[in-house]
RNA sequence: GCCGGCGUGGCUCAGUGGUAGAGCAUCGGUUUUGUAAACCGACGGUCGUCAGUUCGAUCCUGACCGCCGGCUCCA
């Protein structure tokens, strides 16, 4: 539901035509103007804003008198005033009225957020349409239902300060979110696909799954539990061995650097608010890196380098900090702390397509090897920007023409503003369990940078050159692809990075000959290099270990008693917590089989 | 940073102006079990922090910290 955009051409002009049968997004908006009906009834001086339908919902935007603002009671009385108006079956009624009277009519009653929106459409636009809803009067293009009656099932959900028009420097509004479907029972359903969802929430299956810890001394920066730890470096280790056969090369460089680093590089210009800084003992100032790229600008300039050492890639999976505004953070995929799988790739400028194009191709391999699908995002020059606007709308339209020839008009999108302050960038986007999307990788064009660090190569020609220099980073910050892949599997990860990939349950914990074979089977399966873990806490029964087991979502269980000790087959008998099923099979077939799926990478349930 | 909400033992949550409970987990004992919770008992909290109001505050007020939902910002 965030960052819903909202277009005023939609909100005003003429009337759209009435469809024979409304649909969800009309009768949304109808609930919108409900909720509009019913605000300022409640409370006489509401100036309202705009109120589209939204994806699964609507909301409406209010200032209200006297600063007032709108929380749980606010809600709950506005709820209950929708219904009333709800059973008086109130039909919208529209009218067409030509523009400067509509905005006689709303300077009238004070609507000045209405004759704001008047007064910012195109001139050419001479009639607006009104609908009315009884007493309350909005400007809007419709279409809508024929009466409130038609606004059975709906919530409200939550309230929200918004700026007016999403700018900082305004006003802020008062937000109320909430949603609307033709019966009740597609409510019930909407509502539990949202405790489905929450169920999947990565914050609350990290605790659980004891993944990582957030602590308060240190809010927005993760600690990587043991079990956690395991899907990180599994993820690391996977990215190095691709990294490696593509001819990148591995660097570590320094967390904390001095001011005069980041003054070359233009980040204290341009990036210092989401820096931490800190003093030095002879009075400099330390920053900790928020990003990789001057490091590894240093590290370029080490040598003299030549157009035959081009493309050079340097990856670098180094921890960042950025100091981000409090009210911003949110679990993993908006930390404070960070690794990423970050590369630096210092290349002519001929290169570039053919570069794009092996990233673009990295980018497909990971992301299909998780099953996760993703948009790609082109960022353009933002309002902050460094260099001159010629490179900027050069590059920018470089990146334009290698994204349609590979993927395609339909498969990406324009973010206007949204490049880094160096450069223009392709980003990877992918959505949450809830449908909030996020920005994992990122693929950025630079020219900048590598100029103020007067980076250059020599030519075929014997004369120097500066370099392009590629940032990129395929699963972008390691934390945030971790909490999109906890909600993506719902904690069932694939066998490759499961913390634990088999439990072995004693039936007997009492009987020394089964210990010997749980510690004989465990031996071997680790051997072949599988993560085996024994069920713990003496004395309880078998079912119980079983259920801890699949509470943290083990993958495999294995049971073994007497009987399996008396037999001495080794055959064991081995519970698939995915598929809910069980195998009797020996333990060497297991090991086996248990290899070729972690080797696979193969995803749960294929 | 802004708006609204929340903050009680390791976890999930009750509760009251007279300094607190439950279930799970943990620990001890009994049980030795064949595929999602055996039974009994015990331990455990200065109720986020700091001020204020009050005879007395976990409960009321304020500030701060953190978290949650949005806005803004971003990987």
């Amino acid at each position: 539901m965030p960052g819903e955009e909202v277009n005023d051409s939609l909100e005003a002009g003429l009337p759209l035509e009435q469809p024979e049968q409304p649909t969800l997004e009309i009768l949304r908006h109808s609930a919108a103007h409900l909720l509009a009906a019913a605000v300022t009834q409640l409370y006489p001086g509401t100036r309202y804003d705009v109120g589209p339908a939204i994806e699964d919902g609507f909301f409406y935007n209010f200032g209200m008198p006297h600063g007032m603002t709108l929380g749980p009671s606010e809600l709950e009385a506005i709820e209950k005033k929708m219904g009333d108006l709800v059973t008086q079956k109130i039909p919208f009624e529209r009218q067409i009225l030509p523009k400067p009277e509509a905005r006689k009519l709303f300077a009238e009653m004070g609507q000045d957020l209405k004759v704001a929106i008047i007064d910012r459409m195109p001139g050419e636009v001479g009639e607006v349409g009104i609908y009315r809803t009884g007493e309350f009067v909005d400007l809007c293009r419709g279409p809508h239902v024929p009466h409130t009656g038609w606004i059975k099932a709906f919530r409200i959900l939550r309230s929200a300060g918004v700026y007016w028009r999403g700018r900082e420097e305004n006003e802020q509004l008062q937000r109320v979110y909430g949603t609307a479907w033709f019966d009740q029972d597609e409510l019930e359903k909407y509502l539990h696909r949202l405790e489905e969802a929450e169920k999947r929430d990565h914050r609350r299956l990290g605790k659980e799954l004891g993944l990582f810890h957030l602590d308060p001394t240190a809010p927005g920066m993760p600690y990587w539990l043991p079990d956690g730890f395991i899907i990180l470096s599994e993820l690391i280790q996977f990215s190095r061995r691709e990294l490696r056969r593509r001819g990148y090369q591995e660097i570590s460089t320094p967390l904390i650097n001095e001011s005069a680093l980041w003054k070359t590089s233009g980040h204290w210009e341009h990036y210092q608010d989401g820096m931490f800084l800190m003093e030095g003992e002879n009075g400099q100032t330390y920053g900790a890196k928020p990003m990789n790229c001057p490091n590894a600008m240093v590290v370029f300039n080490l040598g003299t380098r030549s157009y035959r050492d081009l493309p050079l890639r340097f990856s670098d999976t180094g921890i960042l900090h950025r100091n981000e505004r409090s009210g911003t953070l949110h679990g993993l995929l908006r930390v404070q702390k960070f690794q990423q799988d970050d590369a630096h790739i210092f290349i002519a400028e001929d290169q570039i397509a053919a570069e794009y194009e092996r990233i673009l191709e990295i980018v497909d391999h990971f992301y299909g090897v998780f099953g996760l699908t993703y948009q790609l995002r082109l960022g353009t020059r933002p309002e902050k920007y460094m260099g001159d606007i010629d490179t900027w709308e050069e590059a920018e339209r470089i990146l334009k023409e290698i994204l349609l020839r590979q993927v395609g008009e339909s498969r990406f999108t324009i973010a206007p503003g949204d490049g880094a302050f160096y450069g223009p960038k392709i980003d990877i986007i992918v959505d949450d369990a809830i449908g909030r999307s996020w920005q994992l990788g990122t693929v950025q064009l630079d020219f900048q940078i590598p100029r103020r660090f007067a980076c250059s190569y020599v030519g075929a020609d014997g004369a120097p050159h500066t370099p392009v220099v590629i940032h990129r980073a395929i699963y972008g910050s390691l934390e945030r692809f971790i909490g999109i892949l906890i909600e993506h599997f719902a904690g069932e990860f694939p066998l490759w990075i499961a913390p634990v990939q088999c439990e072995f349950v004693p039936v007997q914990d009492d009987s020394p000959e089964v210990a010997n074979a749980i510690r004989d089977a465990m031996h071997s399966m680790q051997e072949a290099g599988i993560r085996v873990f024994q069920s713990q806490s003496a004395g309880e029964r078998m079912q119980s270990r079983i259920r801890s087991s699949e509470l943290r979502k083990v993958p495999y269980i294995v049971v073994i008693g007497k009987r399996d000790v008396e037999r001495g087959d080794n055959v064991v008998t081995v519970r698939d917590t995915r598929r809910n099923s069980q195998a009797t099979l020996p333990l060497t077939a297991l090991t086996t089989q248990l290899v070729t799926e972690i080797n696979e990478r193969r995803l749960p349930g294929s």
